[in-house]
Order: structure tokens, then sequence, then C-alpha cells
DNA sequence: TCAGATGAATCTACACCGTAGACATTCGGG
DNA sequence: CCCGAATGTCTACGGTGTAGATTCATCTGA
């Protein structure tokens, strides 16, 4: 083994997401990460393949503080803390959330949190060949919901337009209070929408 | 007036989808969208103010194939009939799909599409407040199913290091078929789970 | 008929990006 | 002592989006 690394995987990860904490995602460049650390932008590739790879292992490395799930607790709380949990984590580093988002990270961190997500849902009476599709679902539905976060301030005008669709059907009720894209509450909703779907197919599977 | 204009903003639009489509999604540079229309760079600036603008109007083009749900079929039915004409007219253009997934169009045609998912759930009897609130929930579950069948084929193999979570669980059954990431099935089974939440929301709102 | 206005299309140029490929450096083991 | 080998560095290339100035074709009013 020659020449013991003066720079690790991990320092790069750690530097990065700070970066991108701090100036935003499109500033994790190659060039501004390595200024970061003081070494040559090529040093980098030692330690991972492509930019691609490096965002990917960034991204996994947002969600370590995701806690394991209170096995104490019924299915139902276990799914919504850890579902909060994730996008929590994900919001608080806003660099990596469109990448969260785009790519669901299946780094140590996010194959540990899917475990975690199986070992929950194996306690729903969920016909075991529906645990692993309920847990794609509910890892897509995360993402598109911090898809929506990470857009929210630019679009929320033309949601807006889509909105008032609504008021002008028959029967719907005009002045409708604001619904926030991308929202908690709006990320709560559909996640109580899940559950119930859940509930409903392992009481008694239909279709 | 002066010098009418050679080139209109949906002339490019659409030589841009079928650049996507016939090279990917990476092609779509001003520079090669320009030379597909044999043209200057810059002259697309004149439609659009960023690269970002264009190609959001590129992928609400590329859903001017979805039609108007049949209003005499039962709303579940409905809901899903669109929902999927929407992932096909997106899989259909893979060059955009994973820009859909990532910020579902609010263009004309998103605009569109939005309306007639309120005017379906209209039908549900769902409480008027939560009717925008499913809408953006089951667009949020659409663009990442749609993401999910962008990175299906790279990301199986590490998908499958998460299945074997399952296999490993107690009471799991091991050697259960393979859920291929973000195909067809996949997508239904969520939707089925989500109509069966809606249902049984509408039915007797619970919490 | 012709100057001028007006906006579309173009040209040039800049700063920046990811990264291939050759090179230098520094260590442990024989 | 030297050699193999992995790490860090340097240079350079082809590409990107797009700002700013400029050309050009057309319509208008005199």
């Amino acid at each position: 083994m020659p020449r013991p690394p003066k720079l690790t995987a991990e320092d790069i990860t750690r530097t990065a997401l700070r970066l991108g904490d701090r100036e935003g995602a499109e500033a994790m460049t190659m060039r501004r990460i390595a200024a970061e650390l003081d070494c040559d932008p090529m040093s980098l590739y030692r330690h991972y393949t492509n930019r691609e790879a490096l965002l990917d292992a960034v991204a996994d490395a947002a969600l370590a503080a995701v806690g394991e799930p209170d096995a104490d607790e019924p299915w139902a709380e276990r799914l919504t803390g850890l579902l909060t949990a994730v996008r929590d984590a994900a919001l608080r580093h806003p660099g990596v959330t469109a990448h969260i988002a785009a790519r669901p990270p299946l780094g140590p961190q996010g194959r540990r949190i899917a475990a975690a997500l199986i070992g929950t849902l194996a306690d729903t009476g969920l016909p075991p060949a529906d645990v692993v599709r309920t847990t794609q679902t509910l890892i897509a539905y995360l993402a598109a919901s911090l898809a929506m976060s990470v857009h929210a301030g630019t679009r929320d005008a033309r949601w807006e337009q889509v909105r008032t669709v609504f008021d002008e059907l028959p029967g719907g009720m005009p002045g409708q209070e604001l619904n926030i894209v991308g929202s908690t509450d709006q990320f709560g909703y559909g996640l109580r929408l899940l559950i119930d779907g859940i509930r409903a197919r392992s009481a008694g599977p239909r279709v």
C-alpha cells in the first residue's frame, strides 16, 4: 500500500454536502468542490469515477441523520415517522434535495432505510408479494413530494392557475384556502392516503 | 411588424422533441437544436428566455397526445385511464421523460390534464378541500413512477440488493418473483393503492 | 420614393464545465 | 537500495449556456 491517501471518499462527500448547502446545487462542480478541499479537481476522480457517482454518494450521505424506527409503535406510525424523517433530512440539505428526488439514493444509507421500510411493511399483513412493491411506491411518492418542494417557489403561481379550475367547477366551492405545493401539510395528506390504501388492501385485498 | 418570423416557438419545441426522441435527452443542447432547425443557436432565445424554459415547453408538448377522459365511466376508471395515458405519452418520448418526472409540466397541456384530473376527482365524493390536494398527490406519484422508469435499467441491480433484505426477514418468503422497478405493473399497483385510499377517505374520512 | 423605426436573426466572445491522458510524488516491501 | 504501485497533479480538449453588439429584412409615414 503506497502513499496513504490524504483525501478520503468521506471527506469529499462531507465537504461537497456542506458546499451544496451553503451555495446551492449548481455550486457543486468538480472544480468548486476541489477548491473547497484545497486539492486538484482531478483528484476527486481517484475516489469517484464520475461527477454523477460523487453526487450519488453525497445524496446518500445526506440521509445519515435518519434514525431507525421504534419497533414498539404500530406500523402506520412507524411508517409516517420514517418517511417524515427522510423528508426532513433531505430538506435540511437543499443542495441535494433535487438529486435525492430525481434518483432515490441506493448507497448504504438508502439501503438501510429501504430495509427499515420493508421491515415495517412486513407487519402490515400485506401479502408478501406486495411488500416490496409497496416499498417502491412509498419511495416514489416521497421522491415526488421532494421534487414538488424544490420548485415550489417558482411554480406556485402556475399551480394557482390550475387550482382556479376547481373553483369554476359546478358544485365547487370558490375561495378555498390555498394549498401550498410541496408543503408538509400536502405531504402528510398524500401519505395518509397511501396508508389508508395499504390498510384497505391488507384487510381484504381487492382485485 | 417588421420581418415576419421564420421560426415559431412551436417549430422549436417540435424539432427539439424529435431530436430528443432520436438521440436522447443529452442531445437537446441549444446548439444541436439550432443545427436541426438550421439556424443560429442564439435565435432560440428570441422564443425562450432559457434552455430551461425551452425544455419545459418541450416537455409540455410531449403530453399533447393525452386525450380527455370519457365522462361516462366511473371515476376510478377515468382516473386510471387518464394517468395511464399521461404515463404512456411521457414514455413515448424518452428524451423528455426525465424532465417531465423532475418538474411536472404546467404549460397548456399540463394545465389541461390537471383540470381533467380535478374534474374527475370532483366526482369521488371527496371533501372539496381535499380534491386539489389529491390532484397534487396523484401528479406526484405519476412523476415519481416516471423517474423510476428512467433509471430502471441502471439501477435494477442495486434494487435487487434491497429486495434481498425482505428474503432474509423472519417470515419472509425467499425466492419471490422479481419486481421490475418502474414497470407498468409496479405503476398499476401503486395507483390501485392510491385509489383504494381515496375510496376509503371519500366513504368515511378518517382522522 | 425613401428615411427611419422595429424587431428578428446572427456573430463574436467569454467563462465555465467534465474529464482523458501523461506525469510527478511518495510510500511499503523485497 | 530500489522497485512497484497507488495517489495526487498538470495540461489540454471539446463541449456548454448565454451576454452584448451587430446585421438585416420588413413595415410605416411623409
